[in-house]
RNA sequence: GCGGGCGUAGUCCAACGGUAGAGACAGAGGACUUAAAAUCCUUCCAGUGUGGGUUCGAAUCCCACCGCCCGCACCA
């Protein structure tokens, strides 16, 4: 039987390569840039999430990510502004060389291969993309760009070479970051890492760290979250440098410097405590079989954070001592400290251990002397096994008035004794960062050449700008591990540009994030000779919202800070785009539930065994079954990863139910901060929903048939559709994506729930239904809104707007409490005033009872809200 | 240890200090159907982690505790 409803069906399938083609065709999403095309005298508006890697395929994370940013895009450029909205990709870095290892291949060869497959995928999202701009870092014209600003940056003294110890894998050739080691051990090779003295470049990013950190305070559009953590990162402290006198010089040293932020605590100094790295240490050791022992196994002790934390707080008496500064009768022991770290501070601390938890139970363990530095007003009682570390807002009691001091708070306490041992030559009052400079030197070969050479006669010589680009060399071979800069037979073999003799080129590669710390000033102008086009950079920047994941909250987001800065330095920013992203949204994870099953292997031990989502149904009887029918565990629901085999691939729910639909649920239902759960239900739910548009809205068009007449009047329809409009303008502007999905199905409830007996009113609804929706489900809008008749896409539509008379309703209902329980209901105007509300209150059976005869001491009424009476 | 965040129906989530419910998922019943799917209609379900406090009124603000998540951390 021939069904005559086959035209309500949305075909996500047809529709959705239909209006991506005809978007491209009409070039709806390139914003002008300089010559190409007139620039708008409409407001900007640059919207941008982190480009990604190019691994190979889109995972969910990269679905939801690129769909918010969509929806803001979209919504803005409706809304009149001028929107940037372009894309690239991070396109260095270690997974296409340990590819071209596995496969014989080459980095670039992978690397483009898979942005071709990803920029497909994102393509098949509909996403409101310039890809005019697109590009990758890889691209020796964006990596020539990076080559003139290193070069600016030296120039600039932004750049620094210095000696810095390293990880080095021994069997890779190469350094590792501290996340590439495992256990002690090279996360590849599984190779015992070997700590390197290896010189490197750095950029200075220690000079900005005071204004980095004073800056935060002005990114109100951030996370309160994010900027915590770069201020921890940053990591300021202010305290004291403090010589302390060897009763007798040993090997050379005259005395130990020691910094410390809690000056107030020096009274309670009982000992030295210096890293095994510590100068004198390594001296000591020379002469002394037990000292270089006791080096030799701290060495060796893991740096895992599970080591350091099961880590027995160890020591080894030097036999030398030092004089107490404050009091030279006194003299403390130094001891070898396996705690003393040599990169903080200065690798020497003093140890207090009765206002000290570490150094209490390190002075009990080796009985030493527990001398107390202050106590709590109207208490003397001695420290026993647990420090007195009161907070530093808290008043205390110093002990002997220490450096003048009485009844004080630690924070006093600190200023004064600063200042105090300053005054006396005792010390030197110091700011300390914990943020280290920035190495960006890489042993490897998938990434930008660092454009120096090294000359016998002028040493470390910038190559000239118009050699750049610096470029790899393609005939490179990945059969053997090490740097294949370094072993290319002429590569690196140049001429010095200074003198013109024969030198070599560095080696040596940028770290990736260097790649990433500027891309976004590069989108505005990506074919320029230079890194930026001031014009172009001035008119967009700084980035309006900046989108992605919470793991990038430090690094590549301070990096971006700083580089950001130079940039500004150096010409190539405005000194007004310091701040490169004036807001930014961490968006939270997809995740999925895991399925698994315990399999005993053949030596016996138990193991889990995942299965994909797909080799996994669920019978009638709710039990979780693989394709044999054995029953399997359903897991907890985490983050999908390919580990855990709990991924969905964004390819396939687009080819079964459409991009809108994956884009709808990803902005549904959760906070956009928070994790989202995929899970079949509410992929098919988002589909129905889908379709049940398309439905109301085919039947609506033939309802309303061509009327073009304007909406009157004040309708509940009419009422439901403004209140809409205004709900889910707020809401996209607030990124409260879930909210939004909310108000439209409200709206579409409406529409489905109207009886169609004012034709304009009607299509006043479905049609702000259409544009409402149109920045999260844009095909479906398009195919909707032709269906309705229109002619313009909905790309060109401007953004409807609520009429504020229909906003406020005429009359309201009121609740009336009594002592804050509800009582009653009253219906009074809208703007009643407060006397009238109270009489219809007070006038309500119900309150009249209640009132039995008296009056109420009190009549509070809230405008619009409520109405309480108290008894 | 330090810091940040979150606890609301079976689930995901809403609720300017003002009637705990916008919305979705799941469930139940019904209509349509020979039946099912799809669709439509109706409907059940919590007093907001716990204990205090402030207030006319607290999911919301304050304090303490419990639980979960995240970041940093031998940081001197």
């Amino acid at each position: 039987m021939a069904r005559d409803d086959d035209r309500q069906v949305y075909e996500a399938g047809k529709a959705e390569p239909k209006w991506q083609r005809l978007w491209t065709e009409k070039g709806c999403f390139e914003t002008g840039e300089g010559g190409e095309r007139p620039a708008s005298d409409r407001p900007t508006y640059y919207v941008l999430e982190m480009f990604p890697y190019p691994s190979g395929r889109i995972h969910m994370g990269h679905v939801r990510n690129y769909a918010m940013g969509d929806v803001v895009a979209r919504a803005k450029s409706a809304q009149g502004f001028d929107v940037l909205h372009p894309m690239g990709w991070d396109a260095f870095g270690m997974p296409a060389e340990n590819a071209a290892m596995e496969r014989n291949s080459h980095p670039a060869k992978w690397t483009y291969a898979n942005i071709d497959a990803m920029r497909e995928q994102l393509k098949a999202m509909g996403l409101a993309i310039d890809w005019s701009r697109e590009f990758a870092t890889c691209d020796p014209e964006y990596y020539a760009q990076q080559q003139a600003l290193f070069l600016d940056f030296l120039d600039a003294d932004l750049l620094t070479r210095k000696s810095a110890t390293v990880n080095w894998d021994p069997v890779d050739m190469t350094v590792l970051a501290n996340e590439q080691v495992v256990d002690g051990r090279g996360w590849r090779s599984n190779a015992p890492v070997e700590k390197r003295e290896l010189t490197q470049w750095f950029f200075r990013i220690t000079d900005f760290a005071e204004e980095l950190l004073e800056a935060i305070d002005t990114l109100d559009g951030w996370p309160e979250k994010v900027r915590v953590m770069q201020r921890n990162w940053i990591g300021k402290s202010r305290g004291i440098e403090i010589p302390f006198a060897l009763t007798a010089p040993a090997a050379g040293i005259g005395a130990v410097d020691c910094y410390t932020t809690r000056p107030d605590t020096l009274r309670g100094a009982s000992f030295l405590a210096i890293s095994p790295e510590h100068p004198l240490s390594i001296a000591l050791s020379e002469g002394n079989a037990d000292i270089a022992a006791f080096r030799d196994e701290c060495r060796l002790a893991g740096t895992s954070e599970e080591a350091l934390e099961k880590a027995e707080k160890r020591g080894l008496d030097t036999g030398l001592s030092v004089v107490h500064p404050v009091y030279p009768e006194k003299t403390l022991p130094v001891w070898i400290g396996n705690f003393v770290l040599m990169d903080y501070g200065t690798g020497a601390v003093f140890g207090c251990p009765a206002h000290d938890q570490r150094d209490l139970d390190f002075a009990r363990k080796y009985d030493l002397p527990v001398v107390n530095a202050f106590h709590m007003p109207g208490e003397t009682a001695d420290v026993g096994t647990e420090a007195l570390v009161p907070a530093k807002t808290e008043e205390v009691v110093y002990t002997e008035h220490f450096a003048g001091l009485e009844k004080a708070t630690s924070n006093a306490g600190i200023d004064t004794t600063i200042d105090w041992m300053e005054a006396k030559g005792l010390g030197k009052g110091q700011v300390r960062y914990r943020l280290r400079d920035w190495g960006l030197s890489r042993q490897r070969y998938w990434g930008c050449p660092i454009p120096v050479v090294h000359c016998d006669a002028c040493g470390i010589v910038p190559e000239k700008k118009e050699n750049l680009p610096v470029r790899l060399p393609d005939d490179v071979t990945f059969d053997r591990p090490g740097n294949p800069l370094e072993r290319h037979a002429t590569w690196k073999h140049t001429t010095c540009p200074a003198c013109g003799k024969e030198a070599t080129r560095e080696t040596d590669t940028m770290d990736t994030f260097v790649d990433s710390s500027w891309y976004f000033a590069r989108f505005c102008s990506p074919r320029a000779e230079t890194p930026t086009d001031r014009a172009e950079v001035d008119r967009w920047l700084p980035v309006d919202q900046y989108i992605g994941g919470i793991e990038h909250a430090i690094l590549h987001l301070l990096y971006s800070r700083f580089f950001a800065r130079a940039m500004a330095k150096t010409g190539h920013l405005s000194p007004d785009s310091v701040e490169p992203f004036r807001a930014l949204f961490t968006q939270g994870m997809v995740t999925h539930e895991t399925y698994s099953r315990k399999v005993k292997t053949n030596e016996g031990v138990e193991r889990d065994v995942f299965f994909t989502p797909d080799e996994v149904t669920r019978g009638e009887d709710g039990v979780m079954r693989d394709a044999a029918g054995e029953a399997v565990t359903v897991g907890p629901t985490i983050k999908m990863s390919k580990s855990k085999r709990n991924t969905i691939d964004p390819e396939e729910i687009i080819a079964r139910f459409g991009a809108d639909t994956a884009r709808w649920f990803m902005l549904s239902d959760s906070p956009p901060e928070r994790d989202v759960e995929w899970t079949e239900a509410g992929a098919e739910g988002a589909a129905r929903h889908l379709q049940r548009v398309w439905r109301l809205v085919t039947e609506a068009a033939d309802k309303l048939g061509d009327t073009r007449d304007p909406a009157t009047g004040t309708s509940d329809l009419r009422k439901t559709t403004h209140r809409a409009i205004r709900a889910v303008t707020d809401d996209i502007a607030a990124f409260r994506f879930n909210k939004a999905v909310a108000q439209i199905y409200g709206l579409t409830n409406a529409v489905a729930g109207d009886r169609g007996d004012d034709p304009a009113a009607l299509r006043e609804a479905v049609e702000t239904l259409i544009l409402l929706m149109a920045p999260m489900t844009p095909h479906l809008a398009e195919e909707a809104w032709a269906a309705l008749g229109h002619e313009r896409m909905v790309v060109e539509t401007p953004w409807p707007e609520a009429d504020p008379a229909l906003l406020k309703d005429d009359r309201i209902m009121m609740p009336v409490q009594v002592n804050g329980k509800k009582r009653a209901e009253i219906h009074v105007d809208a703007d009643a005033d407060k006397s009238v509300v109270e009489q219809a209150a007070l006038a309500e059976d119900a309150i009249q009872k209640l009132l039995a005869g008296g009056s109420p001491k009190k009549v509070i009424v809230v405008p619009g809200r409520i109405v309480n009476v108290v008894l």
